[in-house]
RNA sequence: GAGCCGUUAGCUCAGCUGGUAGAGCAUCUGACUUUUAAUCAGAGGGUCGACAGUUCGAACCUGUCACGGCUCACCA
């Protein structure tokens, strides 16, 4: 405490003299409830277009509170801004309307620091409309300084670390984080309009599944077992179409255990759908349907601009065989069947890197993510994925090299992941004993086989058509976003000491 | 994990070839009764990310470390 003490900068130690002064005078600096008759917005709104004169005849009154984020002083008189949740207002404070005492309060009050005031709505000389206070009520001290009002707050690790300053400070992150909660409120409208239950599974599995990637593991001590943090909503949500719940979906957090960056944090949230008697075609029109709700949130045309490229969300989505599009964008031919021999020099051939234990259908998928993936500009489904790659998926009817999956592509990215989900109990488990023997030779991110799982499927699940999408990337892309930690509130960082 | 860049006052940033630290906002004192990044006059405020080294002398040069950013690798 006293090292604390010492540690003070000159602002730190004005403003803990005021608190105290406050005190002295019989204020709580750190107030209490009080009660508001308007939001800042709500005034703008309603007698933002009157005029100077007709507001002054009607003279209405109204009580507002916010926190106080610039001051201009004039002697014995006084404007500032205060900001409330929905915008700004503009205080004028005249002393001898308020009196000594209160007009003391006002001047001796920070930037930061929280008010509460009533008094007359008027429009100034120069047309902003402005409450002419009346009466003043100190809510709570700020005993730090805020941002530099006029630069906001620019330091990156700053605004990460302490959110509630570039929240404060900068209006457009404010703005991106309110657009965040539109879109996922109107994804979830789309979806309950549509008779999908909303539910809740565990965070906890004894095992992770429904996905490759490595999970974080924890330790639950009464029962002594070591559990995973789920990298999927998938394995639990299709037990509920087992059980007859036929559509669900839920918007959730999942933890993969690998690397930071512009497009991955350690957690993030997905949002998984299930349809019974759907398949992939279904979903694809679901899926679009979610988008264009999406975009609703954000843009009235369905136009949005990301990192400079115009989208247009708006239109039907293109929909394309994977073959067809390497076939489109390489001239080679996946459709006749060959031998693993033959596609690993296609792929010498063409400077794909591939691991020994890769089959055809890794390489396909190869091909794709090397030389397709990043030319999808507009919206694409991209659908039949090799088989190798999609241990949930069902195997095309017609085709059984491929699955009836799709993956939506847009401006290079991944923004969705789909398909006809597997049912048949029997398959499943050759599939995870296939990723077993992957994992076996090397690949660390394959899954185990999950017995309880395979069970509910042998009870039965209808046909069924799944989704996810990221959620982040998805706010990413409709708020013109570069890094993933501009729409997640509190982004992963490492702690300093 | 690799490469590049950054870290200076509460915030935003300058700081030349190495000579001992500056501005704007914010803060303090004073003036000012319709201001708009209010204005004017004055004042205070720094472990230059940390540690070590080179040097008569380091914010600046060298090394190590910490934190962050971008790119690549890995990864949905």
């Amino acid at each position: 405490m006293a090292q604390k003490q010492q540690d003070m900068n000159d602002q730190l130690k004005v403003r803990r003299e005021k608190m105290q002064e406050l005190r002295d005078k019989g204020i709580d600096p750190f107030g209490h409830r009080f009660d508001r008759t308007h939001l800042a917005t709500d005034l703008h709104q309603q007698y933002g277009d009157l005029e100077k004169e007709d507001l002054e005849e009607k003279g209405i009154t109204a009580t507002i509170a916010g926190r106080l984020i610039s001051k201009r002083g004039k002697g014995k008189v006084g404007f500032a801004d205060l900001k409330d949740r929905s915008g700004k207002m503009q205080l004028y404070v005249r002393k001898d309307e308020v009196g000594e005492d209160q007009y003391a309060i006002f001047k001796q009050a920070d930037l930061g620091d929280f008010i509460g005031v009533s008094g007359n709505v008027m429009k100034t000389d120069m047309g902003e409309l402005t409450i002419k206070v009346e009466s003043l009520t100190f809510l709570t001290k700020a005993l730090r300084p805020l941002p530099d009002k006029f630069h906001g707050l620019t330091n990156v690790e700053q605004i990460y670390r302490q959110r509630y300053l570039d929240l404060i400070a900068n209006d457009d992150s404010m703005d991106r984080f309110k657009k965040r909660t539109k879109i996922v409120s109107a994804v979830r409208h789309f979806l309950d309009d549509k008779d999908y239950a909303e539910v809740e599974t565990p965070v906890l599995h004894p095992q992770a599944g429904g996905a490759n990637a490595r999970p974080f593991i924890t330790h639950h001590n009464a029962l002594d077992i070591d559990l995973y943090l789920r990298i999927a909503l998938e394995l639990h949500l299709k037990r509920l179409i087992v059980g007859g719940m036929e559509r669900v979906y839920e918007i959730g957090r999942v933890f993969r255990n690998e690397g930071i960056d512009t497009r991955h944090n350690p957690e993030f949230t997905m949002l998984e759908t299930y349809t019974a008697y759907f398949d992939f075609h279904d979903v694809m029109d679901e899926t679009e349907g979610i988008f264009k709700a999406a975009v609703k949130a954000v843009s009235d045309d369905g136009k949005i601009t990301y990192q400079g490229t115009e989208l247009d969300l708006g239109q039907d989505f293109e929909r394309m065989h994977m073959v067809d599009a390497i076939k489109k964008y390489t001239g080679i031919d996946f459709w006749p069947k060959m031998s693993v021999d033959e596609a690993k020099k296609l792929a010498d051939d063409n400077g794909i890197h591939y691991e020994q234990w890769w089959t055809v259908g890794h390489i396909i998928n190869e091909f794709f993510e090397q030389k397709v993936q990043d030319k999808l500009e507009q919206p694409v489904f991209i659908y039949g994925h090799p088989v190798e790659i999609s241990p949930l998926a069902k195997k095309n009817p017609d085709d059984d090299r491929f699955t009836d999956r799709f993956e939506l592509y847009i401006l290079g990215n991944e923004y969705g992941n789909a398909f006809t989900e597997l049912n048949d109990p029997i398959d499943q488990r050759e599939r995870f004993e296939a990723q077993v023997a992957e994992r076996k030779a090397g690949n660390d991110e394959a899954e185990g086989i999950d017995e309880d799982f395979i069970e509910a499927l042998e009870y039965g699940m209808p046909p069924t058509g799944g989704l996810g999408i990221g959620i982040d990337r998805l706010v990413m892309l409709l708020t013109d976003a570069p890094s993933i930690r501009d729409v997640l509130l509190f982004p992963t960082m490492r702690p300093i000491d």
